[in-house]
RNA sequence: UGGGGCAUAGUAUAACGGUAGUACUAUGGACUCUGGAUCCAUCAGUCUAGGUUCGAAUCCUAGUGCCCCAGCCA
């Protein structure tokens, strides 16, 4: 485990595939594969597992097969399938094979029957509430279905006319024949097949009964010649299994690994609740920038790099974790920091009048595109004696640390002039609409010739040359770190104030032509992201990808 | 009370019998034409109890806590 002379730290799956290279197992050779079932969009969790399979096969010199574990006709859509693959691009993947356990649906059926003739298969025709009153407890053995020893020849036939079509769903089922008594309850006769009556996304009508996910993932597995079967806790107990009908097959058999998913605080991961999520309304679809989905993420405005440098971050171990949605936010400040184009824009305006600026005229002023990219060059922004400021950088009487604008006190105009508050507007209210503020022509650029200094930078926008936009701000769905946890509804702990909507607001006019897959950073605000589905020329809409952190934001709720 | 698994700072994750390290978070400071970034510092940890050993997060024993499994879902 030594590179270099650095010691490198490796997971434990790392550590056993290279332990497994070491000793020939598989002779060298590493095959992964990410195995979604397409009835729901791929999350932030799936990415772990992604980056993962996708990583390993890449690291070893493997390959990494896309397969979609479609055995249930019920659940699963095309339009499921075509997300995930656009995922998975996306992310940065490319997979070797692509494969759908509906491709080995004939092989699957004749390994059954090879498994019936070998008297470790039988057809049971005990009903579904039977079958579970038969299985037993927790605590308690199961008994054997009055069915288990029904003859081969029997059973064969009785599984082919399933197969047909001949019998309604329910009425028949290809159960192995293992262990009643098992303290695994998996390896109580576990179903195989089951009758279903629903054309398959593929196979159409083709097949009227499907495998169970135990029998078809191994053997798919095996098909395959996957070398390093990577999936989650929950299937620990299914491994017995998984070897079981491998042994039996007597096949190629890969080695089950199982890992922790991933579990973000302030969401919901499983699919059940995002389908609920869409399905109900309560987000606008599977790629509502809120949604913990690959999708979403991505109309949000992370990329696929701040995404696989998280994986990364949080480690694949055994241990069941919950990881701080702060890292996830990191991950992505750090890496927009990096690509993002700085630009201006102001969210909450308040208008400033140049009082000795030349009546009616404008300039153009050079501003940065990256301070911590030279290369992305610079700009002209235009700049005129009407201004929006934020109306955060201002205060009438600011409290101790506050270093913006305020009465008589100069701040710089980001790439532009010192500019000093001499008036405040106010309306009938008391609100104030406006401030009265002189510049000092000397400063152009941003630096006093005098050498003098000011405290604060605030950013800007030209008012006779903004242009508006819609800005989308998000925020965590949810209020609480673990949602539903205490066996309340999740539902019950949504974040009403998770999307907030700020229509026409003042932006840069280099804005004009951005286009969804650029990210900006809105100085001193946060990174934001045309939205894909609903920025057009002449209406741009702007998502809130993640705020900046805002050290005045803390200073200002102490107590 | 059947079977399977997991315990290291607030959250994650390293250390594979030899100085408990790293990241995120939080806090303080330096710097700054973004109160951003960057840099520095601080807070903070081996589930418990025994044992083996010169030496234990690591090995042994006994506890404790948490998670998963009783779909014809995956």
């Amino acid at each position: 485990m030594e590179e270099n002379g650095e010691k490198r730290s490796l997971d434990f799956i790392r550590t056993i595939v290279e332990e497994d290279n070491e000793s020939g197992k598989f002779g060298g050779r590493v095959a992964t594969r990410f195995p979604p079932e397409p009835n729901g969009y791929l999350h932030i969790g799936h990415a772990k597992s992604i980056c993962l399979n996708f990583g390993i096969a890449g690291e070893y010199g493997g390959t990494c097969n896309l397969r979609y574990d479609d055995t249930n006709p019920a659940k699963e859509d095309t339009e499921y399938v075509e997300a995930i693959e656009r995922d998975v691009r996306w992310l940065g993947f490319d997979w070797d094979g692509l494969y759908h356990a509906s491709d080995y649906f004939q092989a699957l059926y004749d390994h059954a029957v090879t498994l019936i003739k070998a008297g470790k298969a039988y057809v049971d025709s005990l009903s579904a509430d039977e079958i579970r009153e038969h299985r037993g407890t927790l605590s308690e053995p199961g008994k054997n279905s009055p069915w288990r020893d029904r003859p081969a020849q029997e059973n064969l036939d009785l599984f082919r006319r399933m197969k047909e079509g001949e019998f309604p769903e329910g009425a028949h089922v290809l159960r192995a024949k293992i262990d009643m008594a098992s303290g695994n309850i998996n390896m109580r006769d576990p179903v195989m097949y089951r009758i279903i009556q629903e054309p398959h996304y593929r196979t159409g009508d083709e097949w009227h009964i499907y495998p169970m996910y135990d029998y078809a993932h191994c053997v798919s597995d095996s098909i395959e010649k996957i070398t390093h079967s990577l999936c989650t806790l929950e299937f620990e107990d299914h491994r017995p299994l998984y070897d079981w009908f491998l042994d039996e097959l007597a096949v190629y058999h890969p080695q089950q690994i199982e890992f922790s998913r991933l579990n973000l605080n302030y969401a919901v991961m499983s699919k059940r609740r995002l389908l609920e999520l869409v399905r109900d309304g309560y987000v606008n679809g599977w790629d509502d920038p809120r949604m913990p989905t690959i999708s979403g993420l991505r109309r949000r405005g992370y990329t696929p790099e701040s995404i696989r440098n998280f994986c990364t971050r949080i480690g694949v171990t055994k241990q069941e974790s919950v990881i701080d949605i702060s890292l996830l936010e990191h991950s992505v400040r750090d890496d927009l920091n990096k690509r993002a184009l700085r630009v201006m824009a102001v969210l909450n305006p308040l208008k400033v009048t140049i009082t000795n600026y030349p009546e009616g005229g404008s300039e153009e002023l050079d501003a940065v595109n990256n301070p911590e990219d030279p290369s992305m060059g610079t700009r002209k922004v235009p700049f005129s004696g009407q201004l929006y400021i934020e109306r955060d950088d201002f205060m009438e009487n600011p409290p101790k640390k506050f270093f913006r604008l305020s009465p008589g006190v100069e701040v710089r105009l980001r790439y532009a002039y010192f500019l000093r508050c001499e008036g405040v507007v106010k309306d009938e209210n008391g609100e104030i609409t406006e401030l009265l503020c002189t510049y000092d022509p000397a400063t152009r650029g941003g630096d006093a010739p005098d050498g003098r200094k000011v405290k604060a930078t605030i950013h800007w926008v030209s008012a006779p040359h903004a242009i508006k936009a819609e800005v989308r701000l998000y925020d965590r769905l949810f209020t609480v770190p673990e949602p539903g946890a205490d066996g309340e509804d999740y539902k019950e702990h949504l974040n009403p104030d998770s999307l907030t909507v700020l229509k026409d607001r003042p932006v840069e006019p280099g804005l004009a032509d951005a286009e969804p897959g650029v990210n900006y950073q809105f100085e001193r605000l946060g990174y934001f992201t045309p939205d894909a589905r609903d920025s057009k020329k002449g209406a741009l809409v702007f998502n809130r990808t993640v705020t900046l952190k805002d050290s005045w934001a803390k200073e200002k709720n102490k107590p």
